[in-house]
DNA sequence: AACCGGGTGGCAATCGGTTGCCATTAATTG
DNA sequence: CAATTAATGGCAACCGATTGCCACCCGGTT
């Protein structure tokens, strides 16, 4: 079914079909509704590549997460996938696999292949993204660049929230357990939790950086158990839920003996054991919100940004990895 | 970057640059290198609408998923992307929200932008199923239908197991937790372990069907426990995981009183608490055969298949959800 | 009667490749 | 040496839409 066998089956020309369907005002309400009949009948469905070669329009949006498999990525996901049926769109996954050069690879190749791309969590050094940003409509999420539309989860709000609670269970030493040096988040949780800290007159110790990944949570709890500190506030849940088994293994008590907040509350965050203290991030709203924005902006190219950030609030969700500071 | 630009570039004609490119052997090697070196140093990305619309192959392969949250298709995702890439090919993510008709819909839409598909936990009936895949590459995954190749993963037979685990530890009235009646491997499973109690002289019990969410799992632990079984096989971890809890909230000690044994061995299934007991899935491997089979097949179109099934065994991984039947 | 302008719809170019077919040239063979 | 064949590369049609431009029709003005 192409628009020439409706063509023909009306009598019209090929062109007129195209407009029936999407300028609709541009013909005749009877030609429009003949059209718009053997259309819905023959089960039309535009080719999309056709489309896209001609119109630049491909309706179709990339989403590139660094492992498809880190659960963080599921609410994202699903997130974008709601608001992007919505729109009609379509959906690309890309897995970056952590790197960097990848990434770039990959969003070269599908470039031409997409209306805009949603970069969730990018490894890409802030100059590349500039770039790319410049020759591709791009919305990062958890990573603020100069002029790259974002919508970033207010994480550094949630550690500080995160401090004082454990502050005021009597914490006063805290270790931030980091993960990726790359991952632009990693670093402003970690000034959060510095600020945070200081404004108690305290120091933040930080160990890793670690991978985010369950297995890497051993390396970490005991790392974190040697700086000493009575709590760490962890990079993401998936390093926290490691570091609950890896202390579990140990004979190590949570939380009393050391408190453990991780970042992010993905699914298992609420069931594993002891139930995992966490910030609680709207990640299936920032999926839907960078879908927005890109879609909006897609909309107005060339008009002057209406709103370049979101910022996303958190909160803190208590369950029991956290509780007072051990007496000494 | 155009096949053009570099044509002129070069001093060619398209055709032979677009020969250079896609079929070497057609060119003479001194201009094939010429034209590689120049694409290579111009940073050429072929248009993929463009090479779809006229070859027909769009180099891209759709995975239908009936809900992108459930962790079990995090596997399945990973697994397909990874093979899908070192093919070269991109992955289409669509997400079917567990409905017949949106499936039916989107997978109309996606018909032509697509080489192929593959089907996870499809929700159509058999007939539409075969019209699709009449028309469509298509590979199933925990589905069977005649003429459609699929790539089953061998639950009935983990289901067996499960019982022989359950019976050899005393249990004698074990009940089956049934997730959505339209889903093919919920009646396998259900299946087997009819066939597996009656070798003992036993028959199980059904209880459900249920949503395949951690919520639905209060409605179903209750009604497990309102069986008087000692044990119960769910269709899902997820189902499993939300049965735990409420047992939990209930006070209900498992497994002293009561034993659980999950299926799939999703992410959680280790940490939550007891550990589940439960049917490890080979999740990943069965996204990559299921891509391979669909690039083998696209790669012969027209061939008498090589093989039209692929069975995936499953093993059962013990923890600490599953125990003796407690004494009367 | 000549003119004007809005509403319609067709023509044809275009997007960026792919591919069948043919012309040219070089190499092989009887 | 003529004839056949193989290798190479250009021409042009084509894939299925979109879209700028123009022609035509018609009713309304002066």
């Amino acid at each position: 079914m192409t628009i020439n066998d409706i063509a023909a089956l009306t009598g019209v020309a090929a062109s007129t079909v195209s407009r029936a369907l999407s300028r609709p005002d541009r013909v005749n309400r009877v030609t429009r509704e003949r059209i718009q009949a053997a259309a819905r009948e023959l089960n039309y469905v535009p080719n999309t590549q056709a489309r896209a070669l001609s119109s630049g329009r491909t309706e179709t949006v990339a989403l590139l997460v660094s492992d498809a498999t880190n659960p963080f990525y599921f609410g994202l996901i699903r997130g974008a996938q709601q608001q992007l049926r919505a729109a009609g769109h379509a959906l690309l996954l890309i897995d970056t696999e952590d790197s960097a050069e990848l990434e770039n690879h990959l969003l070269h190749k599908v470039r031409r292949s997409v209306d805009g791309v949603i970069l969730a969590a990018s490894r890409l050094p802030e100059q590349t993204l500039s770039v790319i940003a410049a020759e591709l409509p791009v919305v990062t999420v958890n990573r603020n660049v100069p002029r790259v539309r974002n919508v970033v989860i207010d994480s550094p709000d949630g550690v500080m929230q995160a401090v004082e609670h454990l502050v005021s269970l009597g914490h006063r030493a805290i270790a931030y357990v980091a993960g990726p040096p790359s991952s632009w988040a990693n670093e402003a949780r970690w000034r959060a939790m510095r600020t945070a800290m200081a404004r108690h007159g305290l120091t933040a110790t930080r160990v890793g950086p670690f991978g985010v990944s369950r297995s890497s949570g051993s390396v970490a709890a005991d790392a974190l158990l040697n700086t000493g500190a009575t709590a760490g506030v962890t990079f993401n849940d998936l390093l926290a839920i490691g570091i609950l088994r890896r202390l579990a293994e140990r004979g190590v008590d949570v939380p009393g003996e050391i408190s453990v907040v991780g970042c992010d509350d993905i699914f298992g965050a609420d069931f594993c054991s002891p139930p995992l203290t966490t910030l609680t991030a709207p990640i299936e709203q920032a999926g839907r919100v960078a879908v927005s924005m890109l879609l909006d902006h897609l909309e107005h190219l060339g008009e002057t940004a209406s709103r370049q950030t979101v910022l996303l609030p958190t909160h803190l969700t208590i369950r029991q990895s956290s509780g007072p500071a051990p007496r000494r």
